[in-house]
DNA sequence: AATTATATTGCAAAAACACGCAAAATCACG
DNA sequence: CGTGATTTTGCGTGTTTTTGCAATATAATT
């Protein structure tokens, strides 16, 4: 088995698992430890995961630790700010969930008009505080992971919805496999969110690109705006920028 | 397990309940009294807690301390306790918004198992921290000054729900003109909630009792519980044990 | 004051890790 | 094809990390 397949499997398991243990590899894939250690230490070099005693976790599994520090704040208020550029008065904006979004919130002008639907209620909350602002809250069952509502329900709601723009965060983002994600139902909650948006911008620290889960959302020519905190003309979204999308 | 797993567990539980048992933790992640311990004096050591005799206690939770701004926050805590005596397992509750229903969640019994509907996200936000509660959002327009959603899809919705029990706020009561509010739209919501559940149960600081105000939501007969910070036989709710109802 | 629950400390075994080395495989290039 | 350079891999050795146990100390409870 060549290295470069032993990477692929690797990290398979982590975008599958969000962890892998050192040992499991060295008996599925046959080799010794110290081989299976060099080859973290190099996916850890090519910024693709963490290494950890005992194995390496998923880069995007980042476990939201403290609520009053957030996680990476100044990339996703740089992203804020570039997000903010694309709402103009009149619009009809749906959005998801996340702390990215809800920086991106924080940084809209007070005078804003516009309407806005909603699956997150911090978001909405958030909203509140803009007198132009209308805001809906689409209701569903309640995630206690994602913090945004779900299910049926809130899938037959977004169907009667038609949106100027779609603003949502990402798990991951990958050059060919497009917008993926862990769970069935956020998956499918983001495919309707999509499908009722004339445009979808998605929200994207620079540390969530290039990696793909299991489940496929959308390609990435479903995508009109990538906004990440990186200078447009920086070599990682080079992959990106063949892509018929709007880089921000 | 990893470590790293067993630290983001811990700062998960911490973050969701604000304090964390040592001898909790021993049972959930099976592993020693002293590995808990070195876990949280190295998260300590990370400056993500603050240990104490018995476990942990959240940061955030003394440092931003806004709880405390809550208006008369006492009276609405002995409310909440008395509240939570009429939550049974399996029950199917409906809540309203506001601080006082806000405390009553906060001192739910942690392994309880129910089903929540809810007007408010911030409450909604509040359920989903306890693992058996299903937390169901009522979606639509998103008040700006109530910070509940209401409107007619609300209402459809709210047709569609059969309650054991709600539990609402106040924004008067009065002995003869029952319940009364002052916006058209929360009088509204506030018929169609009662109508949906079997019981309802009024949670109303002293201050608001023998108030009456522009629009009446229901007579005093329909309510099941009245719940205030009072003694049940202090002198200002005589006149309402002489109706048909539940002091607590 | 007595009893129980919780902490601290040092220690030892097991597991995981890092480093250098050498054999084997692969590559580079005349 | 051949020869030297490079890469890859596994092994041995010593080090570090992790964990649970026991003994002791401290805090909480009655």
């Amino acid at each position: 088995m060549l290295k470069k397949e032993r990477h692929d499997f690797i990290m398979r398991q982590i975008n599958l698992h969000n962890r892998v243990l050192t040992s499991d590899l060295v008996q599925l894939l046959n080799v010794s430890e110290d081989t299976i250690r060099r080859d973290l230490q190099e996916l850890v070099d090519e910024n693709l995961l963490y290494k950890v005693h005992g194995g390496a976790l998923s880069k995007s599994y980042h476990s939201s630790f403290d609520d009053s520090t957030v996680y990476a704040r100044d990339s996703k208020i740089a992203i804020g700010r570039k997000a903010v550029q694309l709402i103009k008065d009149g619009m009809v904006v749906l959005t998801g969930g996340g702390t990215t979004i809800l920086e991106f919130v924080k940084l809209l002008p007070q005078g804003i008009t516009a309407t806005f639907f909603t699956i997150s209620p911090l978001v909405a909350v958030e909203l509140a505080k803009y007198n132009n602002i209308e805001v809906i809250l689409i209701g569903g069952l309640f995630s206690k992971n994602s913090q945004v509502t779900y299910g049926g329900q809130v899938i037959t709601q977004l169907s009667e919805i038609k949106a100027d723009l779609c603003l949502m965060g990402t798990s991951a983002i990958h050059h060919d496999e497009g917008l993926t994600d862990t769970y069935w139902e956020i998956n499918q909650l983001k495919k309707a969110m999509l499908a009722c948006a004339k445009r979808t911008a998605v929200l994207c620290i620079s540390e969530k690109l290039d990696i793909a889960l299991r489940l496929r959302v959308c390609p990435i020519e479903s995508i009109s705006y990538l906004i990440t905190e990186l200078d447009i003309e920086n070599e990682s979204l080079s992959r990106y920028r063949e892509k018929e999308l709007n880089i921000l």
